[in-house]
Parts: C-alpha cells; sequence; structure tokens
RNA sequence: UCCCCGAUAGCUCAAUUGGUAGAGCGGGCGGCUGUUAACCGCCAGGUUACUGGUUCGAGUCCAGUUCGGGGAGCCA
C-alpha cells in the first residue's frame, strides 16, 4: 500500500509549507459556506491541531455542481491545490484547491449527530464515537496524549524504568476496592467444588482472578531491584460510585523509589506535575487557549502558578487543626472534625480552596483509616501517608513511605485480621534486602480535568466505563 | 448505594392557574455575498422517555420504571 504525499493541516498553517507550492489535504468538513461568485469554502480539520484550514473550491472544478455543493458536516475529502495566502480574514493562509474528492459521504446530513454548534457533554457522551470531530474532544484527545508523552518523559529523563505490571492478578490482597472478577467459566453452568462452592481450579488461571485495582504490590518488586520505577496503564475498580470523579476503568501513574521517605517521595510529585504542567503549556498552546475561551476562564493561568508555586505542605494533625478553628471561626461543616476522622470532601476542598488556594500535600495520617503497607511512625499513631489535595477535585495523588520492617508489616497485617500466606511474595521483599521506599498513584484523568477545566472524568477518556455503562 | 433535580423536533431550549405543540441552530429548496457561529425567504421534521392513574380535557397533577445531571460515601 502506498501513501499519497499530504500535508498535515498543523504544518500548513505553522508555515513549514511555503505559500504557492502544492499541496495534498486529508480530513473531515467542519463547515462549508457557499459564495454566488462562484466559489464554496470548506473549513477542513484533521486532528492535527486545534484550527481548521480553509479549503477554497472554485466552480470550475468538475465535481462542483455534482458534489462540492452537497458536502455537508462530517464529510471526509481530500483537496489538492495550491497554498496560499488568503484574501479573507480569520486566517493567513488557505489552500486554493483545483480537486476536491469526497472520499465519505454523511448517509443522512439530516441527523449526523455532531452539528458545527454547541452540545451537551452529556449528550456527546451517547455519540462517544464521533465525538472526536468536535473542537473540544479534539482537544482533550491532543492534551491527553501531551500530558502521557511528558509523564514518560518525565520519568525517562530521571532515570526511572516503566514497568508493565499486569492487568490480570490473581491475588486477592491488593487491598482497597471492589474488583471485576476474570474467568472463562459457563456462567450458566459453573463448576462445583465439594461443598458447594464454585470450583476455581477448573477457571482458566487454577484460581480466582480479577482485573488489577493498582499496580503498586507489584511495582515495589520491580522498585526494589531497579531502584526507581513506575506504571502507567488502566486501572479497573468496580465499585458503585457515580461522581463526576470516578470511572470503573481509568488510567494511573505510580511511581515507586527505593531509599525515598515520605519526603522525598512528597517531592518527587511536587516536581513531576510541574514537569508535565510545563511540558503541556509549552506543547498545546492552542488547545489550552480553546480551554481558556470557552471551558474554563483560569485554566492557563491556574496551571502557570501552579509550576511556579512550592506546594503547601502540612500533617494530619496540621489539617485538623485549621478546620478545627474554621469550625469554631463560624464555618459550617457537615460533618465534625476530630482528630483521627477521615477528612470529608468537605474538609479537604476547604483546605485546598480556602485556606491554601492550591494544591496542599497532607502527611501522617492516623493509622486506623490508611491502609496496612504505609509506613509505622515512630509516634506509634500515624503513618507516613500523604494525600495531594486540588482545588475543584479533591484527592490527585495518594501515596506513602511504604512500611519496610517485616515485624512491624506483619503486626499491621494481624491487627487488620488479614492473612499472612496471601501476602507471602510481598512480605519476602521484606526479608531479602528490604529498604526504605516510597511511591504514589496519580489519577491520570483527574489530572486532566485539573488541567483543562473540565468538569468530568466522563468526559476526559475517549470512551468512559461507569456502572451500567460501557457502550462502544 | 443514599439525597436532590431533570427528560418536549436531529441538537439547544420555550409552552401562563391543567385548555389547539413553539423558536433558534442543524437539514432540504431558493435568493444574496471572498465567505468564515454568514445573512434573507420558504419547506420538512413530534406517540412531549416508558407504564399506569386522576380529569370533560395532561407536556403540565399523582405513582412506578428507565436514563441523565448535581451532591454524598468509596477512592485515583
Amino acid at each position: 500500500m502506498t501513501t499519497a504525499p499530504h500535508t498535515l493541516i498543523k504544518h500548513a498553517l505553522a508555515g513549514r509549507v511555503a505559500l504557492d507550492t502544492r499541496v495534498t489535504i486529508r480530513g473531515w468538513v467542519r463547515t462549508r459556506r457557499d459564495s454566488k461568485a462562484g466559489l464554496s469554502f470548506i473549513n477542513l480539520h484533521d486532528g492535527s491541531c486545534f484550527d481548521a484550514l480553509q479549503i477554497v473550491a472554485p466552480a470550475e472544478l468538475s465535481n462542483y455542481e455534482s458534489e462540492i455543493l452537497h458536502v455537508t458536516t462530517g464529510c471526509a475529502i481530500v483537496a489538492t491545490g495550491t497554498l496560499v495566502a488568503s484574501q479573507g480574514k480569520g486566517q493567513t493562509c488557505e489552500l486554493q484547491a483545483d480537486g476536491v474528492e469526497v472520499v465519505g459521504w454523511v448517509d443522512d446530513p439530516d441527523t449526523y449527530p455532531v452539528a458545527p454548534k454547541q452540545h451537551t457533554f452529556e449528550y456527546l457522551r451517547e455519540v462517544a464515537h464521533l465525538r472526536p470531530r468536535t473542537n473540544t474532544f479534539g482537544a482533550i484527545t491532543r492534551v491527553r496524549h501531551a500530558l502521557s508523552m511528558a509523564v514518560h518523559r518525565f520519568y525517562h529523563d530521571n532515570d526511572f524504568c516503566w514497568v508493565h505490571t499486569p492487568i490480570v492478578t490473581a491475588s486477592d490482597c491488593e487491598g482497597a476496592g471492589e474488583m471485576f472478577r476474570v474467568s472463562t467459566l459457563d456462567l450458566a453452568n459453573l463448576p462445583r467444588a465439594e461443598g458447594g462452592g464454585v470450583d476455581w481450579h477448573r477457571d482458566f488461571f487454577g484460581k480466582e482472578a480479577r482485573l488489577t485495582v493498582s499496580g503498586q504490590l507489584n511495582v515495589e518488586c520491580y522498585c526494589l531491584a531497579m531502584s526507581k520505577v513506575y506504571t502507567f496503564g488502566p486501572t479497573f475498580r468496580a465499585e458503585n460510585s457515580n461522581t463526576s470523579r470516578h470511572l470503573a476503568e481509568f488510567w494511573m501513574i505510580e511511581p515507586e523509589v527505593a531509599f525515598n521517605d515520605l519526603h522525598d517521595n512528597a517531592d518527587l510529585a511536587e516536581a513531576f506535575l510541574k514537569s508535565i504542567f510545563r511540558d503541556l503549556l509549552n506543547e498545546r498552546g492552542d488547545d489550552m487557549k480553546f480551554f481558556a475561551d470557552r471551558i474554563d476562564k483560569g485554566c492557563i493561568e491556574r496551571l502557570e502558578k501552579f509550576v511556579e508555586a512550592s506546594f503547601e505542605r502540612m500533617t494530619y494533625t496540621e489539617a485538623v487543626d485549621i478546620l478545627l478553628r474554621a469550625a469554631a471561626g463560624g464555618h459550617k461543616f457537615e460533618f465534625p472534625v476530630t482528630w483521627g476522622c477521615d477528612l470529608q470532601s468537605e474538609h479537604e476542598r476547604y483546605l485546598t480552596e480556602q485556606h491554601v488556594g492550591r494544591p496542599v500535600v497532607v502527611m501522617n495520617y492516623p493509622k486506623d483509616i490508611k491502609a496496612f503497607y504505609m509506613r509505622l511512625n515512630d509516634d506509634g499513631k500515624t503513618v507516613a501517608a500523604m494525600d495531594v489535595l486540588a482545588p475543584g477535585i479533591g484527592e490527585i495523588i495518594g501515596g506513602a513511605q511504604r512500611e519496610e520492617r517485616l515485624d512491624v508489616l506483619d503486626a499491621r497485617i494481624d491487627e487488620l485480621g488479614l492473612i499472612k500466606d496471601d501476602y507471602w511474595w510481598y512480605r519476602d521483599l521484606r526479608r531479602y534486602g528490604t529498604v526504605p521506599h516510597a511511591g504514589f498513584g496519580l489519577g491520570f484523568e483527574r489530572t486532566l480535568i485539573y488541567a483543562t477545566g473540565m468538569q468530568n472524568v466522563r468526559d476526559v477518556i475517549p470512551f468512559p466505563r461507569t456502572p451500567g455503562n460501557a457502550e462502544f
């Protein structure tokens, strides 16, 4: 198969193609306007940048009457001609076409779901297969890509290894969250064990298997060999969560660094977030300008401040004091604050939005509200956990220094009524060359809504999976 | 899962105390114009989410269901 030489619209618009040279442009029609002066204007997108290229189609084209005048939004065309300075306002250059081939027609223009107008995001979710053709989802797609590449660039440049932790896991010890089962058994005819329960030995993996809720336990193994590692992949939670911040399938980034303590961990989180946002501002100015114009006025300024200012850091105990003072000063909280309680959304929002006004790292939570693998502090009451809270989102990062002492880890496992044997390989890490280490998890979709000002994680992932919805 | 709100043309929304179903955009046709959210005229387009109830009469009131949104919990 040969590919006809063609030009991306971003290169044509950026001046990488000299004026008065012949080019071929391929893409999808956004709008068509006819002039009785004997020409039509076609706005064409190809996804390579935010802006469209204007195609000037003269009436002399052999298919002008028969085809060009019937082109509607969504048609796919290949236009060949000369890139020229525009005679009109609104664009610097345009394609003076001498040939326009309609490659793909729109069957029924009357009901084409994506009109060149404002649609609600709720509606566009119902046409998720066509929403990438809108300005907003084109911009989101490019921003998502740019941030993904920035993530890999940051870790690569800082000597991390990207570790592909498994999606399917047979260890039922990943901790928090309901998990999706993975099975090839016939649900209508399950093999039974002697007690009447399902005989999982007959299943594909010979035991119960599920989709991962975190790559952390696996990536710790590689951390204690490669020193600096991270995961970046899909994660699954079968929670019945119906909010603008939860998905059943989402992408998470989990770095893990040997010999790091909690403060190193917070330093890493800060340097990491600043790096990817700096890259985003540098690379996707066109899309970020769109988000600032149409979605969230302050999104660029917010990121610019973010990469300049240092993170506010406080302990859980300090956070509780701040909240108690706020309550005493008349601020109404639905849930009362006491030392030992988990921070509610309203508490996190107060801290990050009102008290600090930017992201804040809260560290050293009471051990009773955190996971077993978090390192017990010397006070015996708190663990070396940290949450990064962001305005408008809440928890964007959750992390900790891990418990590297086997006796302390075992005591925690016992305390929580967990079964030691289930964690045999995780415990082995503490028997063979254990070292202090720390890491965190960053929700990628939450990062995207923070960066763009979009309000729902369902609108920053191509095909959102939520309770009751796996269409497309 | 809990609380609150909503569902009317392809899309975004109107419709008075219950009394003939409307507009803009999009689409078709025509006019005008180097146009650009173009503009002007005409036309087409509806089982008012679904099921049942109250009523002479229901888009409107009541009950249930489905789907969607906001908030909460869980968390990233």
